[in-house]
DNA sequence: GATTATGTTGACTAACATACTCAGGTATCG
DNA sequence: CGATACCTGAGTATGTTAGTCAACATAATC
C-alpha cells in the first residue's frame, strides 16, 4: 500500500513551487529543498510539465513555475498520473478497471471498494492549496 | 497503492477455509476455488500456518483448516503480515516507523497520516467473519 | 558572438520485488 | 509398503524502482 518515492518527490516539488509562487525556481534550488537528487528531479519535473502542472523557462535565469493555481491542482490526480490508479485492486478501479474471473462471487471486492473510496475521497478532495495552507 | 497478488490470494484462501469451517480442505481443492496455482498456494498456506492462522494435517486425508475462529482473524493483521505496513509512507507508519529528514516541516505528512488512518481503521475493523457474512 | 547557465532528451543500469516453478523430502493412512 | 498429502529450499523470468550519465538545445549576458 506504499506510495513510490517518485510520487512523494513530485508532491514535494509542487509544494516548493507553490510556496514560492510567482517566482521562478531552478532545479538545483528545488533539489536542495526537497532532498531529491538533481538528475532524478529533472525527470520528474519534466513529467509534471508534460502533464500541465508546471511551466519552464530555458537558459540563463531559467527554471520552473506552477502552471496552475494551487487550488486547481488536485493531489489525487497528480498521484494517479504518476503511479496509476488509487484502487488497491483492478476489479474496483474506476479509472482503469480490470475484470477478474472470481468477480461474481468474490467476497473481497466490497472491502477493496471501501478502501478505494476512502483513499480516493481523501486525495480527490485535497488540493495543493490545502497542503500549503495546512488545511486538511 | 496496490495490494499484491500474494495478499489477495491469502485472503481468498482464508475465505474458502472459513466457508468450509470444521472440514479439512486440500491444497488442490483450495486452488480450484481460488484460482491460485497449486505450487504458489502451498507457499502461501504454509506462511499462513506459521503465522498461526491455519493448522494442517499431513499424509492421506490431510489438508488445511482454520486455526482460529473467523471473528478472531483481523484482515488488517493478515495484510500487514504478508505485505508489511498499511501506511503509505514510513514516516506515518505505527507498526514500522521510519524517520525522514524533512519530517519537521513536511506538509505531506498530515495527508499521509489521514490515508493511513482511514485504511487501518477499515482493515482493522474487518474480520474474516465479516467478509464471510457479507457484513461490512 | 562566445560564454555560461539553465532546461531537455534518451539511453542506460544496479538493485530489488513479484509471481511464480520445480525437485525433492517427510509424515500419515490404509 | 505405497499412495496421498503437506513441507522445504532453491531457482527463475519478468517487471519496477530509483536512480545515473552523456550529450544537446536554448536563452541571457558580457
Amino acid at each position: 500500500m506504499k506510495v513510490s518515492s517518485r510520487g512523494e518527490y513530485a508532491l514535494r516539488a509542487l509544494i516548493v513551487l507553490g510556496l514560492h509562487a510567482e517566482e521562478i525556481s531552478t532545479i538545483a534550488e528545488i533539489s536542495e529543498q526537497t532532498l531529491v537528487p538533481v538528475a532524478y528531479l529533472e525527470q520528474i519535473l519534466l513529467q509534471l510539465k508534460l502533464l500541465g502542472y508546471l511551466k519552464s523557462k530555458r537558459g540563463k535565469h531559467g527554471g520552473y513555475m506552477l502552471a496552475k493555481a494551487p487550488d486547481q491542482i488536485v493531489i489525487g490526480e497528480v498521484i494517479r498520473s504518476l503511479e496509476g490508479p488509487l484502487a488497491p485492486m483492478g476489479c474496483v478501479s474506476i479509472t482503469s478497471y480490470e475484470a477478474c474471473p472470481l468477480e461474481g462471487t468474490c467476497l473481497l471486492k466490497p472491502l477493496w471498494a471501501l478502501i478505494r473510496d476512502s483513499i480516493a475521497r481523501l486525495l480527490d478532495q485535497t488540493t495543493l492549496a490545502h497542503l500549503i495552507e495546512r488545511k486538511l
